[in-house]
This record gives C-alpha cells, sequence and structure tokens, in this order.
DNA sequence: CGTTAGCACTCGTCATGTCTAAGTGCTAAC
DNA sequence: GTTAGCACTTAGACATGACGAGTGCTAACG
C-alpha cells in the first residue's frame, strides 16, 4: 500500500466530493481518475484513510466523504494553486481602480469577492499600526457637547461626541484643537496613549477637565478603528449552498452578524505572515461555524488588516485561495505597501 | 350569512395561522373562538371567503390559509393595535438612550428591533433635507490629492478624497477652506447645490480649478448622504422561520442585500403621513420579497427616512406595527423633531 | 332565509413492507 | 502488494393501505 497514491486517493475523494456534493466509493474513483489500480486496491486505501480520520463514510454503505483533518491534509500538503483565468485578473483590476474613499474600496472589494468565488467576502478595516494622526477637529454642537474628529492619514475618518463635563466656548475649543494638533499631528495612532498625558498636562487648569475629556475620546477613536469594524457581502450565497448545512444557515448569519466574532477569528487566523490561511469545520474557534471554512490572508501596511471568504466546509479550497490571494494583493497595491 | 361574522371569521384565520403555521379548518375555529354558531356555517362562510379570494386552500383537505388580500384586509380593518408590554418600552428606553453618535443610534436601533420582532430590521439614514452645514475641512494628501469631510450639525460626517487637478499648498488650501465655509457655514444641504456657484465664482482664478473640484466633491456628499445608506440587523432571523419561505430565503437575503432595492421600496411605501404602512408579499415591486411582508413608518425631520421591518407574509402584523411605530417615536424623540 | 346535522368524498400523512443499487469488508488466490 | 469475487449492509425509491382531517352538498329545521 504505497503512501503517494493514498494521498493521491484523497485528492480525488476532496475534489469529487467539492464537485459532485455526493459521498463517492471506489468504483466511481477508478472512472474517473486513472489510478492505475482497481477499485479493491482503493478499498483498502480507503479503510487505512478512515482509519487515520481523515474521510468517513455517512453510513454502512455509502461512499466516503472528507473529514475536517482530510480537508486540513489537502490544503496544506496536496492542493496545487490554480491561477485565476485572464478575465478575472481583469475583472479585479478594473473594478478596483476605479474606487474613490476607503469606504468605496472596501465594499467593491468584498462584493467582487463573493462573486469570484459564489460565497461569503469578509474585509477587516485596515490596522492603523503605522497610520498617523493627519488632522484633528472638534466642532461644538451644544455647550458641553463636541464632536470630536479624528482623520488618519490613510484617509481613514473617525468621528464621535463627547461631553466635556464644563462649559466651553468656540474659542477655548479652537485653542484645545491647536494645542492638541501640534502636539499630535504626525504621531502614529499606536502612540497616541503614550502622548495624550503630556498634552492634558500642558493645558491650563481651568480646561483640565475637558481637555481629559477629549483625550479620553480621541483614544478611543484610535483604538477603536484598529480593527472593529468590517464589511461583508455575498451571504446570499449561503442560501443557495443550503444543502450544505445540513443544520440550518442561522448559526453562521448569526456569527457574521455578531462581527465580534468574526474579527476575533480573523486576526487568530493568519499568523502566517506571508500565503493564505484556511481555518476548516471545528477548528473555528465558534460553534456556529462547526460545518464552515474560513478562508483569509492579511492586506495592506504589514499584511495586518484581514481579507477572506467563508463558506461550506465542502468548499473548492485551491480556486477560493486563489481568489483571496489576488484580490489582497490588489488590495495592498491599492492602498499602498 | 352576516358579514360582520365574517370578517370575525377571517380575523380568527389570520390569528391561529399566524399563531400555528398550520391550515386552519372549520371545527378547530369554533373550538378555539367562541363564535355561537357551529362548524358548518362556519364552512359556509369560508366558502364565501375563498370565492372573493381572501383565504384559499393548500389542497382539496386541509384547512385555509390567508392570501396576501386576506392579510391585506386583516391589517387596514380588523386588526386592533397591540400595545407594547411595560418592560418593552423600558427597553426601548434604555438602549437607545445610552447612545453616542447617529451611527451608533441606527446600529442600536435595528438590534432593538429585530430582537423585539423576530425579524429583520432595516433604518434608513435620516434625510439631510434640514440638516445645514456645520463644518468643512479640506486635509492636503499629496499635492493634488485633497480629503474634503463634510461635517453635518446632526452628526453626520461624509467624507471622499478628490482630484483637484492641479497642484495646491498647504496655504492656498488653508484660504479655500476658510472661504467654503464662511459662505456655507448654516447652509442647508438641500440648498448646496445652489450655492456652491457663487463660491467657487468669488475664489481668485488662479485657484477656480481646484474650488470647482472641490465644489462638485462637496455636492456629491451632500447628495449621497441624502437617502442612499441604511443599516440592517437580524438577517438570522430569517434563518429560523426557513419554513415560512417555501422557496428559499436566498433571494430576501438578495433583496436586502441589494440596498437599492430595499432603499426603493421603503420610499415607496409610507405616503402615509402618519401611521405604519404595510406592504404585503406580491405587493412588493420585487419579485424576490413576493413571500414577504415590509412594516415600515416614517421618523425624524418631517418623518422622512424609514424604519421597518422585513418578515414572511405570515407574520404577527399587530405586534410587530406597534414596535416599529413605538421604536420610530423614540428614535424621533432622540434625533429631535 | 340563515342555520344546522349528517354523510359521502378527497387527499395528505404515516406506517409498513419490499426491492434495488451502491458500496463495503473480507477472504483466498495471484 | 494487488486483485477478484462474494456475502452483507443499508439508503432510497416505490407501492400499499389505514387513518384522519376537512370539505361540499343536501335535506331538514326554526
Amino acid at each position: 500500500m504505497s503512501e503517494p497514491r493514498k494521498l493521491e486517493v484523497l485528492r480525488a475523494i476532496v475534489e469529487d466530493y467539492v464537485h459532485s456534493r455526493e459521498p463517492v466509493g471506489s468504483k466511481a474513483l477508478v472512472e474517473r481518475h486513472h489510478l492505475g489500480v482497481s477499485s479493491a486496491t482503493i478499498r483498502n486505501d480507503m479503510a487505512a484513510l478512515e482509519d487515520e480520520g481523515l474521510i468517513t463514510a455517512p453510513h454502512t454503505s455509502a461512499g466516503r466523504i472528507p473529514t475536517d483533518k482530510g480537508y486540513r491534509l489537502f490544503v496544506d500538503q496536496i492542493s496545487a494553486v490554480k491561477p485565476l483565468s485572464q478575465a478575472e485578473r481583469r475583472a479585479i483590476q478594473t473594478l478596483l481602480e476605479g474606487s474613490e474613499d476607503l469606504d468605496d474600496v472596501l465594499e467593491r472589494t468584498v462584493r467582487l469577492l463573493s462573486q469570484l468565488t459564489n460565497q461569503v467576502a469578509v474585509v477587516q478595516y485596515p490596522h492603523l499600526s503605522r497610520a498617523m494622526v493627519r488632522h484633528i477637529e472638534f466642532v461644538l454642537l451644544a455647550p458641553r457637547q463636541v464632536l470630536t474628529v479624528l482623520i488618519a492619514d490613510t484617509g481613514k475618518v473617525e468621528q464621535r461626541v463627547i461631553d466635556v463635563g464644563q462649559e466651553l466656548s468656540d474659542e477655548a475649543l479652537a485653542g484645545l484643537r491647536s494645542r492638541f494638533l501640534k502636539s499630535l499631528s504626525g504621531t502614529p495612532l499606536s502612540l497616541l496613549p503614550q502622548a495624550l498625558p503630556a498634552v492634558v498636562a500642558s493645558c491650563e487648569p481651568a480646561r483640565r477637565h475637558a481637555a481629559q475629556a477629549l483625550a479620553r475620546g480621541l483614544d478611543a477613536l484610535a483604538s477603536s478603528t484598529r480593527e472593529e469594524r468590517m464589511v461583508m457581502a455575498g451571504t446570499a450565497n449561503l442560501a443557495r449552498s443550503n444543502v450544505d448545512f445540513p443544520l440550518s444557515i442561522g448559526p453562521v448569519l448569526e456569527a457574521l452578524e455578531e462581527q465580534v466574532v468574526m474579527l476575533r477569528l480573523l486576526s487568530e487566523m493568519a499568523q502566517d505572515p506571508r500565503g493564505v490561511t484556511v481555518s476548516i469545520g471545528r477548528e473555528n474557534p465558534y460553534d456556529g461555524l462547526a460545518e464552515a471554512s474560513v478562508v483569509a490572508t492579511g492586506y495592506g501596511p504589514g499584511s495586518s488588516a484581514k481579507v477572506g471568504v467563508l463558506g461550506p466546509t465542502r468548499m473548492d479550497y485551491p480556486t477560493t485561495m486563489a481568489a483571496v490571494r489576488a484580490v489582497a494583493r490588489y488590495l495592498s497595491r491599492i492602498l499602498g505597501p
């Protein structure tokens, strides 16, 4: 019983099952792939694969389907990267190049990726670890209510209304603004927490309280932009493959809606700095995704933000991985290194 | 055969069907509602209702279920408004009052509404017909790239990167900014298109070109905020009631994702200035929503923006309508008249 | 004329049983 | 290590029949 052939058998099972959605038997296997041996031999190999927990039979007399572990082995060792078609490459390029601001780029990205893969696409807002403060704006909405706007040099804008706890005049606020701006302009967002106390300390005692509140607000804005938001598209694709989620797509939709879950998942994946990472079925930390797989990779500055695709474990991994990787590359190119 | 009783029968059918999800027969009807007549009489009434197209029988020997037309009559004439429980009122109040900015308010609103109704909730961003320019900011990203930020007094912030077509210094840009700001501060967004040309004309000829580009950008920002965005929550609720969508929830998810579809639908509904509007099944202009109903109402300034709920035609209309109305009221109160 | 009782009729549903095709595991031979 | 052959298991398709829910109709009643 040769090891290489066993892997070949596993690969054939995965490919056929992904293609047909049906358990694949030994006979069908020798017909569709010229493996050079008989079905009986394949049966022996399959029994071995089952012992190793790589495939399983839904019932006594059905074909086999891959387990999570089987998919894992397939992804890690067997599958070859499938290059995108010329048309697909062009589609990515033309679609992403006409975009205006960051929101728009991300919006288009997920739409594109979900169409490309027929699955759900998600993209996380870029981390701002290297982003710097470009501008700060305070706008007086009411005597104590200040709209605080933080603009990063990546083009990202975050705003929030803050209660400063004391009445401020327009002039006082303008003074605070120029003081904050002068000290903080160019500061990396990641260093903001350390930089803020000094600015507050430099303010006149009478306005210390307000300055403190504003500083807290800015801190929150900087960290809230860090990795807390995401965009997605293609949830309708879940319904079409509703055969693939025996239970129901409910839990999956819940996970997607609870952005926290997805964001944590994305950030826990992809330790691998270069290349696409895959999280398969029960490997996912969230129970609702026990029958789903996530294919993701980093993009942008330091590859710290993630873009990815979510679909059933029975997924065409090579193609999906190729699409995710290609999109991430174009995305990085557009947003700068 | 008395007309009032016939309506009573229709009402009983709708209520029982909504409650049990199963076709309701004449016998069950006389048992659960004390109508004072026998099942044979009810049968006659039901036959009449069927002739009028208000109810229908899935097959020869099953009970009846309401048609779209039946639901319509129920909503328009029969149903009584069901007041929310004290606990629900309190939940609305406490949940919505702690919110920070507009995004946050809307986000909380849809979450709340979807939990309250166990359905999908959507809310449209408020129109800015009465909103005014609070602040304008230009930030130089590159010699020709300007990040343009428009802040409305509602707290809404919109931004976009604009190519001004000529190189600008920081000082020149600051000059443009103060000129724009001085002329436009306090201008209603709806009047921006008329007001912009004058500002451009007042600029020095050397900067006319850039000013023109910036004006176009501001115009686009103002109109893009008008009614083009929406927030939703509770899509997972669709999956739970997947019995209610015989075909599949796919088309419904598609409609929700194609925000354009929902936005047009929302704006076409609710001509009725006060009160909740309902669009039932095939009344919806979009085919994918043939088995869905939308319950919506206006809120905020002039009740021009919409908030609503989407669910299966087999929906508890009185309760849903009450929830939508209550939420819209609190929303209006928070955002001002 | 509206209401009622009774009854024949229609169908969907469920339980039961049978048959077939697919696929396996095992053994013995190569 | 590979193969052929065979006994065995089982899901799924199909037919059958009992059952029950529910209707429509007719004739009688007040």
